[in-house]
RNA sequence: GUCCCCAUCGUCUAGCCUGGCCCAGGACACCGGCCUUUCACGCCGGCGACGCGGGUUCGAAUCCCGCUGGGGACGCCA
């Protein structure tokens, strides 16, 4: 809690968020909640061809599920037009920044040719020294940035590291359009806003020394810097579609918990000792960067799925059934309006929050408990509701009926005297009870359904299939 | 191609900064067993790594150099 500290997430809404866009919104956001400074959402949206309404509207959907707020925005690039203008106009008269008339397809001609001489693709300066204005031709207006000595990123994670600035080019900070590019608005806004961490993926770390130089070119003290690591694919590629789902909404609809989601994406990357499970306020006490590596991490579904499971098991039922309640109605297990209140779907959960990985597994194995017309399995039927079982089904009923105590002890002990009595075994008793209630071989405890479903429904169901066979 | 980053079990990682406590610890996955009314859960056990080559040192996973490998950047994309 030393120097107040000021982070921001800088999203481009040219599609979904995804997993790597989170974890790196995490980062930012446990950094300042850590510290109990501010974070800040922040649109890119300078590229007008490739920025969406539905972008941000799922941007914006994929924060707040998964809990990460903001202090402050959403910024949006498209309405700050002015000081960007104000920027380069103020480059521009300080002799800092160009004209230049060079086309798209020259600039693309020449950097193959340089590609293919083996140099670097970069610009070539045509334009920089030229003193005279093309009037009414199409003109971007680049940095002029210095030619020779080397620029030093000292970066939180990696250290100094040194670019020669030979390296570098003069970068185009204002399209044809009159729009600003995305190296310039960044050093612009994160001035602007204060940032005083600019914390974003390892992708970012060679435009870093541009961005310094633009820094005090427009006499703006430079952040600290933070480049994390990316994630990658099983095969070690960067992570895409190609990997299966990488969206984090997609995540939501398959039926994991934000909980699970934040626990695995921050032990990507980050740790402490030994400890797998965090919660929230856990993280947020003990995150720093000393502990935050800087290798790439592969994204492991497995993994993801093991803490899915954890907290399935240990999230409060009543809280986790809030949560299950419109995965009961997208599987269409039940129907919008169904009147159900948290404390009625979570009698449900205590039978199956050891058996399911995701919520959408959870919806589907509570069908039974739901749904009042039970939905047979044709195979189970054939296998267990046989004329073998029709003595056995007539013992329960007979001796659920009458039981006083309706318990899992009254019934354990009903089902073992059944069993003494037949000479069979308890499976042989078990199975044929169970499709009965619930339609399938699969399913909770059976003494566990009996009390679920409780007696009236118990009996009716066991009176059906007993009648059926 | 040029520049930059990275390198411990299949995967995520601890250890590395401040060499000996590490013939390398944990977790996921995998394999075997136990438990058992189905399916799971759980419990116990097993398999499994310091990329390679040079140094420095009494001693290196830990420090240095090279190589190799992987990733990233080089756009009027962000």
């Amino acid at each position: 809690m030393s120097d107040p500290v000021k982070v921001r997430f800088a999203p481009s809404p040219t599609g979904f968020l995804h997993i790597g866009g989170v974890r790196t919104a995490l980062f930012n956001w446990l950094f300042a909640r850590h510290h109990g400074g501010q974070f800040v959402l922040r649109i890119e949206d300078t590229d007008h061809e490739r920025s969406t309404e539905e972008s941000i509207t799922e941007i914006l959907e994929s924060m707040k599920w998964l809990g990460l707020d903001w202090d402050e925005g959403p910024y949006r690039q498209t309405e700050r037009q002015e000081i960007y203008t104000q920027k380069v106009d103020q480059l521009f008269k300080e002799g800092k920044a160009y004209r230049c008339y060079c086309t798209p397809e020259e600039l693309d001609r020449k950097r193959n040719e340089a590609q293919k001489k083996g140099l670097k693709p970069k610009y070539d300066g045509t334009c920089r020294e030229r003193t005279d204005q093309l009037e009414g031709s199409p003109s971007v207006i680049r940095f002029k940035a210095p030619l020779e000595g080397s620029v030093v990123v000292d970066d939180l994670l990696r250290g100094k590291v040194v670019f020669d600035i030979e390296e570098l080019d003069d970068l185009i900070l204002q399209r044809t359009d009159g729009s600003p590019t995305y190296n310039f608005v960044v050093v612009v806004d994160d001035a602007d806003m204060g940032i005083t961490h600019v914390v974003r993926g390892d992708d970012h770390l060679s435009n870093t020394p541009r961005q310094c130089l633009l820094y005090d070119a427009l006499n703006f003290t430079r952040p600290k810097f933070a480049h994390i690591s990316m994630i990658l694919g099983q095969d070690k590629a960067r992570l895409s579609k190609r990997h299966g789902a990488t969206s984090a909404l997609a995540y939501r609809e398959m039926g994991y918990l934000p909980a699970a989601m934040i626990n695995y994406l921050a032990r990507l990357g980050w740790s402490h000792g030994d400890q797998e499970i965090f919660s929230r306020e856990e993280m947020i006490q003990h995150f720093s960067f000393d502990s935050v590596n800087t290798s790439a991490a592969v994204f492991d579904p497995d993994k993801l799925s093991w803490l899915n499971e954890h907290y399935i098991k240990t999230t409060p039922p009543e809280e986790l059934a809030r949560q299950l309640e419109p995965v009961l109605v997208s599987t269409g297990v039940l129907q919008s309006g169904h009147g159900l209140d948290a404390s009625e779907i979570a009698k449900v959960i205590p039978s199956l929050n050891e058996r399911a990985k995701t919520l959408v597994e959870m919806a589907e194995k509570s069908k039974f408990y739901f749904n009042k017309e039970v939905e047979f399995d044709e195979k189970a039927k054939t296998k267990f509701l046989t004329a073998n079982a029709r003595p056995l089904l007539e013992k329960v009923i007979a001796g659920l009926s009458p039981m006083e105590n309706f318990s899992a002890e009254e019934i354990e002990t009903l089902f073992k005297k059944i069993v003494e009595e037949e000479g069979t075994k308890l499976g042989k008793l078990a199975q044929p009870v169970r499709v009965a209630l619930t339609g399938t071989t699969v399913s909770p405890g059976i003494y566990d359904v009996i009390l679920l479903l409780g007696r009236e429904q118990t009996l009716v169901r066991l009176n059906n299939a007993f009648q059926a066979i």
